[in-house]
DNA sequence: AGTAACCCACTGGTGCTTGT
DNA sequence: ACAAGCACCAGTGGGTTACT
């Protein structure tokens, strides 16, 4: 299983599950040749994408960051193949930037969707004594993969109010208006890739509160509620990062 | 001399209240 | 809904004093 001198050939599932493992454990060399060998995922969710106005250049960036995060969240544990997961999940980076009225409006539906998926793999785990793939999510339900993948992206138990937010989801305009007057869409698309950059750099907390309030559009006191803070508090610290991702963008 | 105990100013973080 | 003013508290750092 040498691997240094077969760089354009593809890799193998186990390959691809041991590099996985060792990106997600901070190797950034993995993860570099992760990105290079399946660049061709994006591709073939851009073929979707075409003729709709939009500069393929751009799109393949935004899918590059739905690889990344698929890359840094794919569970090895799930026997599935990466590109069941990635493929999805590119797709669904993509659309968000489509979709961009700025904010994620989780609709109805898929809120529904998402219910119902939750519902059935807790079913599903106790059917099978371990957790359900998405494959079978998605037979059980007779909704597309994808679909299931974009619902889970979109709507988090409440869980995660305790755990950690390891997602830096949503499409960040509403952000980057905050912090940049600067109109011209190709400076735009390089200061929305540093801006995931800098919210995965934020302190937990930090971190939290930008991605409530500016991604899943909740007040002050919403916020304040959910994190057991006071809304002056919540005020503030939206200020703090605001000024320090100013100063960030600057120097970038 | 070396260390422990104390004081005090300063800083950072917090919540209540109030103004925009 | 949000942010500023104000007061409060805990932790920190430095200097001084007291003890062994």
């Amino acid at each position: 299983m040498e691997k240094g001198n077969r760089d354009n050939i593809l890799l193998t599932h186990e390959e691809t599950i041991k590099l996985i493992i060792k990106s997600q454990n901070g190797d950034k060399g993995a993860k570099d040749k992760l990105v290079k060998h399946n660049l061709g995922l994006i591709k073939s969710v851009l073929r979707g994408f075409t003729n709709r106005g939009y500069e393929m250049d751009d799109l393949f960036q935004i899918g590059s960051i739905g690889l990344l995060k698929a890359i840094d969240k794919f569970d090895t544990s799930y026997d599935v193949k990466f590109s069941t997961y990635a493929v999805p999940m590119i797709a669904g980076e993509i659309k968000r930037f489509l979709r961009d009225d700025g904010l994620i409006k989780v609709s109805r539906s898929l809120k529904q969707t998402a219910n119902r998926i939750k519902y059935t793999q807790d079913r599903l785990s106790k059917v099978l004594g371990r957790e359900p793939t998405i494959q079978e999510i998605s037979d059980e339900l007779d909704i597309d993969k994808e679909e299931i993948v974009m619902a889970l992206e979109s709507s988090y138990h409440p869980d995660y109010l305790y755990d950690v937010i390891h997602q830096n989801e949503g499409n960040p305009l509403y952000l980057i208006d905050k912090i940049s007057a600067e109109e011209d869409s190709e400076k735009d698309m390089i200061e929305r890739i540093i801006l995931k950059e800098m919210l995965s750099q934020l302190k937990e907390r930090d971190r939290q509160v930008i991605i409530l309030r500016y991604f899943k559009d909740k007040t002050q006191v919403q916020v304040a509620e959910l994190l057991g803070i006071s809304q002056v508090q919540v005020s503030r610290i939206e200020k703090k990062i605001i000024e320090e991702m100013k100063k960030m963008l600057v120097k970038a």
